[in-house]
DNA sequence: GTCACTTCGTAGACCGTTATACGTAGAACA
DNA sequence: TGTTCTACGTATAACGGTCTACGAAGTGAC
């Protein structure tokens, strides 16, 4: 505007002229590479925080790194995302790195297209949250980026990193919990999506089958695999039944919540006559008429871990680790009169 | 690796020789540019889809656009974003454009840092949801690309573009609602944030008292202005008083639900005795047990209106616009008995 | 058959960095 | 005094696209 000259956005140039040097020479200090003299330095330096220089990320990503990882989230609505995902940005923002989010709404069609933009964006590196993409196209896109996966097992994979709760673990010791009041008829909810085996439905459902089997319960082993969609209402099933059990141990909060809302609201008695476990110990499993007794997975942990991971692959590292994060049952009123 | 010649990745050079043409063709292809005939787009999209060429994001965004568009988040916990941020994805989509998303985690120094990012990307545009920068800053930012904010008051603002709830109205409809049963000692629970006019809790403030005065009830306006820390124990003061008004009209449900939550669990005979009403309609307030009344602001609706007027200023316009979006008022047992 | 006007395709400058290769001056050494 | 190092700066070719000119070929009017 106030000057007749190019444009009004300030380059690398334009600290190269202010400051009297070369082109060259800015370069190398705003990457404190081999041969610059203190005083060059310093003059550069006044220049660039003089007119407010900042390089520009796409002139830079065409070479050097971009100090900038891609998060992709399965969805936007499950609040153990949020958790996880501050985990990871705490620890980004120590390393001086920041973060770019996609959202890739449980389809798998989207998280391709979302991935493909993050290469696109020349990120460092990538995380997927409870991606819903298959083991192989995982590995495909590993081979191009590093990538650290979270929420999904598949503890064999070469090419990238896994980050998870220990679910299998974590359901035995909810159905020990639950069995040491006596209860024999524990029944499991889950999803309908829980086939595929790297899903942390499955390990839970893993989890639930080899305890009940360890205790002697195989008979009474039953697992309900409710429909994703309609989530609401997805449990009226259950809630509908004659017959209930003396224990329902749920997949998630989502389904656990509901379950003792509307089980509450149908007249059982929670804890004495059924009691009901959730999982990922959700803000409103906390509130005082639903006080579901859940299992905290700790996100921010799991999200830490996975940055960690993250960063020193793009180091250079490149043998996969596999690490799973304990949690702890935390006690409500669903579960402890 | 296995190739002896320059470099694994494909370009549009190497679409170029594939398709026999120029790299200035295949670059008009891909806009599709003014100057094509069939014959020449169709060979050249037979290369790009037997090369998996996909275009660089990093060079695109040297000269021309980038097809993506930033959201920034002001948090990530409150349920009403997600609704928010997917009416926004939709709208998108159907433009063929891509967003990243990032969070400010309620800090006007990350928000900042991330607008700042934003920028070194080469965003088309951005979108700020419930920012906390002030509109000095914001209209600093909005000169150097198209911005659309959300959740945030600034009418007068000649640089960017708004969208919100009606928040005054909306509050005016709950107030009235509330006196149509014979209530008149009705008080308001905001934030003590809230002296903040672009903030969407003072709007609804200024809401509250307009029709408390229009109603003849000035001298029981009352305004419970809460901490925004430790949300779960915020109300616990209120929740505490000896003497309860027949009426909590909240700004939003993160305080609704708690009061309703830890008024029943202390003995209130809601709706009968107090009425609360809370704002943003979100899932749990929809739960049996809390079963709170609420606003309904379509933050669908909000989303896809803010991305209609973001890729509107990307295709040039630059007078400010600024749109309100009306919800309604969901009845639910805390109201209605 | 000439002229003006479209339509199509190409050359090549340009975007803002990085990184390699090179030039130069002064110091150290013989 | 000449030679070899070393330290510091600079010139310049990438990087992978976009986009403005511009030239060539085709079309229709007179």
């Amino acid at each position: 505007m106030e000057n007749g000259t190019k444009s009004a956005r300030v380059t690398i140039r334009t600290v190269a002229q202010d400051a009297g040097v070369s082109v060259s020479a800015v370069s190398k200090v705003l990457r404190d590479a081999y041969g610059v003299s203190d005083d060059l330095r310093e003059r550069v330096n006044r220049s660039i925080s003089r007119l407010g220089y900042r390089p520009s990320m796409a002139a830079r990503s065409m070479r050097g790194r971009t100090h900038t990882v891609g998060i992709l989230l399965v969805e936007m609505e499950n609040p153990f995302l949020p958790v996880v995902v501050s985990g990871i940005m705490d620890q980004l923002a120590e390393a001086n790195y920041k973060s770019m989010l996609a959202v890739g709404r449980a389809d798998m069609m989207i998280e391709t297209s979302l991935i493909d933009s993050m290469l696109d964006f020349r990120m460092d590196g990538i995380i997927l949250v409870a991606p819903r993409l298959k083991g192989a196209l995982l590995s495909k896109y590993a081979k191009q980026i590093p990538t650290v996966v979270v929420g999904h097992h598949e503890p064999d994979s070469t090419d990238f990193d896994t980050v998870n709760g220990n679910d299998v673990e974590a359901m035995r010791q909810i159905v020990r919990r639950v069995h040491r009041d006596g209860r024999r008829r524990i029944e499991m909810v889950s999803i309908d999506r829980s086939t595929n085996e790297s899903d942390v439905s499955y390990q839970r459902e893993v989890g639930y089958t080899a305890e009940m089997t360890a205790l002697g319960l195989v008979d009474h082993i039953r697992i309900n695999r409710l429909s994703e969609q309609h989530k609401r209402d997805a449990v009226a099933p259950l809630v509908a039944r004659p017959d209930q059990p003396e224990a329902y141990v749920c997949w998630s909060d989502l389904h656990g919540i509901d379950l003792v809302s509307q089980g509450r609201a149908k007249g059982w008695r929670i804890p004495s006559e059924i009691t009901v476990v959730g999982f990922d110990d959700s803000p409103a499993a906390a509130l005082p008429q639903i006080d579901l007794a859940s299992y905290n997975h700790d996100g921010a942990r799991q999200g830490a871990e996975a940055t960690r991971l993250l960063l020193s692959r793009i180091e250079g590292r490149s043998e996969a680790q596999h690490v799973l994060v304990d949690g702890e049952l935390i006690e409500r009123s669903s579960l402890t009169a």
